[in-house]
Parts: C-alpha cells; sequence; structure tokens
DNA sequence: TTGTTAGTTCGTTTTATACCGAACTAACAA
DNA sequence: TTGTTAGTTCGGTATAAAACGAACTAACAA
C-alpha cells in the first residue's frame, strides 16, 4: 500500500473516530482528518473542496463549525487572497482536549456528589449502603482529574 | 423546599446530565434518574408511565433500552404480575460506566497511535516535531486507563 | 367466554441534523 | 465596469431520532 492509499484509508477511519469522539459532523470530522494528515502547511478551501467532493456551502458551514471550535487556524500569504486551513497547534489542540475531558469528569462528580447529598438527607439507609462504592468510583474520576490538570499545566509550559 | 421538590429537581437536572454523559434519549434519561433517586425498592411500568406522563409504547421502549444497556434490572413479587423496575446494582453500573470510559481512552490511544505511526514513515519531520507533546498527551491517557483497570478491579472483587 | 392487567408492536408524526444548489457579496484585477 | 476569485447565505431536501396512539397479545381472573 502507497501513501495516498494509506492517508485515504486512515483519513476515513480517524473520520470516524472524530465524528463519534468529538462529536463532529461526518464532513467536518473528514475535513479535520485530511488538515491532521496532509503534507502541505495548509490547505485552501478548494483544496478541501476537491478532496472531499462536497459543496462549497457545506465545506463552508463545515470549516467555520472547526474553526469555531478551535480546532483549525489560518493563514494567508502574501498577495494571495486565499486563506490555508490547518490543524490548530498540537500543543492547543491537546490542551483543548483535556479541558473538555476535565469539564466532564467534573460534571460527573458534581452529579454524583449531588445524589449522595440527597440520599444522605432523605435517604439515610441508601446512602451507608452505597458510600462505599461510590467511594470507590469518585477516587478515580478525581485521580482523572488530577491528571487532567498536571497535564494541561505541563503543556501550557511548554507552549511558551 | 421539601423533599419532592428537591426530587423533581434533581431528576431533571440528572436527566440533562444522563443525556449527554450517557447519551441516552430524553425520556429514557428521565426514566432512570427517576429510578436513582426513588425511595421505593423499584417501580412499576404504570408508575413510570404516571411520573413521566409519556405515552405506554415510549416508556416501553425506554424501559427495554435501559434494560439492554444494563443499567436498570427487574424483581418480580409472587402472585404480581407487574415487573418492579430498579437501577442496577451500583456496583455494576460503575463498573460498566468505567468500561466505557476504558474504552473510549484505548480507542483515542489507538488513534493517535496510527497518527504518529504514519507520520513517522511518511513524515519524519511532523514526528519529530510534534513527539514531545504527544508523549505527554498520550501519557496522560494512560494513566487514566490504568486508573480504570485499577477501580474496575476494586469494585469487582467488592461484589462477591 | 368475557374482561382485565401488563405490557409489545407497528405505522405515523414531529423535530433536528447534515448536506445541497443557487443566488449573493466583498475584494481585487483587467 | 466587467469579470473573477473566495467564499457566505439562505431555502430546500433527505434522513434519522424520539415520541405517539391504536391495535394487538399473553396470562390470568371472574
Amino acid at each position: 500500500m502507497n501513501k495516498e492509499e494509506h492517508r485515504r484509508e486512515l483519513i476515513e477511519e480517524l473520520g470516524i473516530h472524530f465524528e463519534s469522539e468529538y462529536s463532529l459532523p461526518p464532513l467536518a470530522a473528514r475535513i479535520f482528518a485530511s488538515l491532521v494528515l496532509t503534507d502541505e502547511i495548509g490547505l485552501t478551501f478548494e483544496e478541501c473542496l476537491l478532496k472531499r467532493g462536497a459543496s462549497k456551502s457545506s465545506i463552508s458551514t463545515s470549516i467555520n463549525l472547526l474553526l469555531q471550535l478551535g480546532m483549525i487556524k489560518y493563514f494567508t500569504k502574501a498577495g494571495d487572497r486565499k486563506r490555508y486551513f490547518k490543524m490548530a497547534d498540537k500543543n492547543t489542540f491537546f490542551i483543548k482536549k483535556l479541558e473538555q475531558a476535565l469539564k466532564k469528569a467534573q460534571s460527573e462528580s458534581k452529579m454524583i456528589q449531588k445524589v449522595v447529598t440527597y440520599n444522605e438527607t432523605f435517604n439515610p439507609d441508601k446512602y451507608v449502603a452505597n458510600k462505599e462504592k461510590t467511594k470507590i468510583y469518585m477516587d478515580c474520576l478525581k485521580k482523572n482529574q488530577k491528571a487532567f490538570e498536571v497535564t494541561i499545566e505541563q503543556l501550557s509550559k511548554l507552549e511558551k
């Protein structure tokens, strides 16, 4: 299998992954995958269009979504009206992902804590019965939150 | 605020949480939240129906979804045709959640590894440029995977 | 055998998502 | 001023998700 075939396959595989794990629509996921894997420093609107064989309007919507999510950015060249789109810096990207994951973990912790507090007040038996298991689960969540925070810190330092 | 108001509010809040974090449809999320917070040992089909004010068919679909996902279970009483639905044991539930989270983290790791390998082969400059940042991110993912595995182990032992 | 309970099944409606094409615009070029 | 490039906007269509109601079924009861 040559480079191009390899890339085409990986774009599709990555695309599927980004759909479910990053909650992107199919087209946006494929465009992002293309930008992750391209050799070029940046791809133009038209190159994205040709690579994906989708309509201008769909490409426009997808690119603006990715920009707004901070997953891609663009640069220009002097004397050239086109914008060149590329993946956000790996740093920015990883930090964004970690911040999202951190938020999710915090939200899960917070909701469980609310249920625990509700049971503690209104349903003490249930509270006692579940105390141990819940603590084990919550400790795992907390550990992960800590890992996210530390890693965000590490990557932020690197950015400078 | 009394117990019932408190519960109604918390059911709605939990419902929203379950929709996004557990990928449940709105009605199934609310039914599950009701089962998490109820004082009763189990709720019947009809009680779910009355509590949610939804149609029989929707309740049926939602309950069967929750059963199939292993998030709830039911028991019966001698001389009583009704099924009483309740949340799966906290243990089972937490383990399921952790297994899901583990799978997601593994999938993310695997996809990043594929991109790294692709760059290593076809785009060595990019590979070198991103090596450090990617390692930091991957280490964080691995740490969390380990935490999930350990916690699953811990909860499984407790189950016996 | 007729009715009641505890659901299930199935065809339909409602709503949201993803994408499309055609018309438009802003900037610059000839 | 007319055309071209690089997109955006907007109305429409296709598909899928979520819930609905009416008809059905299986089990038991009178």
